[in-house]
DNA sequence: AGTTTGGGTGTACGTCTGTACACCGAAACT
DNA sequence: AGTTTCGGTGTACAGACGTACACCCAAACT
């Protein structure tokens, strides 16, 4: 039953690392209290330093956890197969629908923090977001029907829906796991996505 | 070069608004203290409570000021002429542009608070969005063109369309006036208006 | 002219904050 | 077996916080 230091330690700071993620659910990370954390975890005040050198570095460590599952993401989106354009559509609002439910927490913390977080925060958010762009231009390009597209173009359609997955992402949080809302919101984000696509696959650019 | 006593107090007041609109830029609402804004403004702590009960109630006079300025660039798209699409949609993103630079305060603070502020601050703004796409959405159902839809379709053809200039906002927030990612961010989202509307064009609502 | 009103002041309080410091005890190393 | 390492404890302090209270004085009312 005893445990090895390395396995108590990765544990309270995991405890350090949850109570966080519970506590600025509530309002935000530049309104999170080291002695509020400590008191939430059950350790007295100054063990924390034992974790991390102040509460940004607590931060830095949630945005970085909280981007992991970001990426988690849109690894899933990419291998989401289907023969036609609506087949994916479908699948990839699906698991949209299910990472933000089963990644609550990590979905909300990005989303409060991506423009209310600390400058580095922000930063890093936002780095993230853009390479979700970069990436998402690249896989459209490998797509059929995109062959005489310029890189602006792509980078325009992929920022758009993007943009959008953000946005319908932002909506989930707020509607409860298999409610109406949800529902609703899964059938919109699913008609946009192939106005979208509609609209690309009449695009033609001009100048 | 005497004042009147509510001359005196409105302007005070306005103080207190704008030292907290300054400061909260910083961080975030809910990472305002009484004292912070009172010493911005040089008034004594305790003289606070003369214009407002609480930092809850100033947070709450901030975001309708703020929704009302939302409310301005509404009101001066939906003005916004033009003979084709085509000028429509340059005329309404120069409007987005130059509002966002004008009133760069009041979108950075609704950006910010949208999901980090108090409760009944992110209800507020949640709900001045909703009306926006609402409004949009029987704008579009007197546009030529729409005969057809349905009630849902225009929700979901509006909620897309606020959605990108919600995100163009934000974008523009972090790009400076004038920069040449300011021009990016407003070429882009041309494109992607065009590129949603052609989407529209070519709809055929399914089931 | 005399009185009331109300924005702003100054002091004072209890609470919460981050963090420095000395210390403990058991796991981990030699 | 003896020593070192290190996560966790307890005390302590200076500063910032919200706010209660008594006070001031000029504008506004009678």
């Amino acid at each position: 039953m005893t445990e090895t230091r390395v396995e108590r330690k990765e544990k309270t700071r995991r405890a350090i690392l949850d109570a966080a993620l519970a506590l600025s659910a509530d309002t935000t990370l530049v309104a999170l209290s080291l002695r509020q954390v400590a008191k939430e975890v059950g350790i007295v005040p100054t063990a924390f330093y034992r974790h991390f050198p102040s509460i940004d570095d607590l931060g830095l460590a949630l945005v970085e956890e909280s981007l992991d599952t970001l990426r988690t993401l849109l690894r899933e989106l990419r291998h989401t197969v289907g023969d036609d354009a609506r087949s994916i559509i479908d699948g990839s609002v699906t698991v949209l629908v299910d990472q933000v439910r089963l990644h609550h927490a990590h979905f909300g913390f990005i989303a409060r923090e991506r423009f209310a977080g600390p400058p580095p925060v922000r930063e890093t958010i936002a780095h993230g977001i853009e390479l979700a762009e970069r990436e998402l231009a690249t896989d459209l390009a490998h797509l059929p029907g995109t062959d005489q597209w310029s890189e602006v173009d792509l980078q325009t359609l992929s920022s758009l829906i993007v943009g959008a997955m953000v946005t319908t992402a932002e909506r989930l949080l707020t509607a409860g796991p298999g409610s109406p809302a949800e529902r609703r919101i899964a059938d919109s984000t699913r008609a946009q996505l192939r106005m979208m696509l509609i609209g690309a696959k009449h695009w033609r650019s001009e100048r």
